[in-house]
DNA sequence: GCATTAATTGGTC
DNA sequence: GACCAATTAATGC
């Protein structure tokens, strides 16, 4: 497409699983084998049920990753920004993906096919002993976020799923870098709009969050820390 | 500016 | 605490 041509040799991405074992020449043979897609905001970049294609790594940009539930339900699984990995779990056995994928901004990915995934991880020890430790660390917190959904009330699940923005993408200019629409925040923290907003309405008044629009800001991080503390065993899920 | 969508609030089960 | 309905704010075209 038009310019951009995601490179892993310019890319800054340094917790990106490939760029941190871009060993110059011993991988550039595969990494140029990568597709770049350039995806528009809202655009449905994996779709739930479709055949696996590869793995997906975010250039530049953002994206929710979900499941969707009965009637129209959605669960967001995770949220990815820069470096991270997308698709990992239809890699190997998976024959259809599990999940959706949404772009929430205008996002390049690259796209590896399965076949150059395999060839990389048979030849590179490194890329595969960090890819190990990525997927125990997804187990790791997939089992928090079980207990999570089981033990904390809904203010506590959408404390935690707010703090989890924070987290991952930062704030700048006392607001979250990640605009989620109430809907979305509810189906990540597992709850409806509506919770969602009496929440952050009396979170608001408390003092403790910001809110302008669709713009969320957190005032006071330690004292919403302090109060999903309890249930938290600090583990950054 | 109008029309669709999202946010908000109140109420019921 | 989810679901439904009504109102209002925001946003797209």
């Amino acid at each position: 497409m038009t310019g951009v041509k995601a490179d892993c040799s310019t890319c800054k991405n340094s917790t990106c699983l490939i760029k941190k074992n871009y060993l110059s020449e011993k991988a550039k043979h595969h990494t140029d084998k990568k597709v770049t897609i350039a995806c528009k905001k809202g655009q449905n970049f994996i779709i739930e049920g479709a055949p696996v294609h590869g793995l997906f790594f975010v250039y530049k940009g953002k994206a929710k990753v979900a499941k969707t539930g009965i009637n129209g339900r959605e669960q967001i699984v995770r949220f990815v920004g820069d470096g991270e990995i997308i698709g990992h779990r239809g890699f190997g056995g998976g024959q259809f993906y599990q999940i959706n994928a949404v772009a929430l901004e205008h996002t390049v990915l690259c796209n590896f096919s399965n076949d150059t995934m395999k060839s990389m991880l048979k030849e590179v020890p490194e890329l595969t002993y960090d890819f190990m430790l990525f997927y125990a660390d997804e187990l790791n917190r997939s089992e928090t976020k079980v207990k999570k959904f089981a033990q904390m009330t809904v203010r506590e699940k959408v404390i935690d799923a707010i703090l989890y923005i924070n987290r991952k993408f930062g704030q700048s200019n006392g607001f979250l870098n990640l605009q989620l629409s109430r809907k979305e925040i509810a189906d990540f923290a597992g709850t409806t709009d509506e919770q969602v907003i009496r929440i952050i309405s009396s979170l608001k008044k408390e003092g403790l969050l910001l809110a302008e629009g669709k713009k969320l800001g957190i005032v006071d991080i330690p004292k919403l820390k302090k109060e999903i503390a309890d249930h938290n065993f600090f583990l950054d899920s």
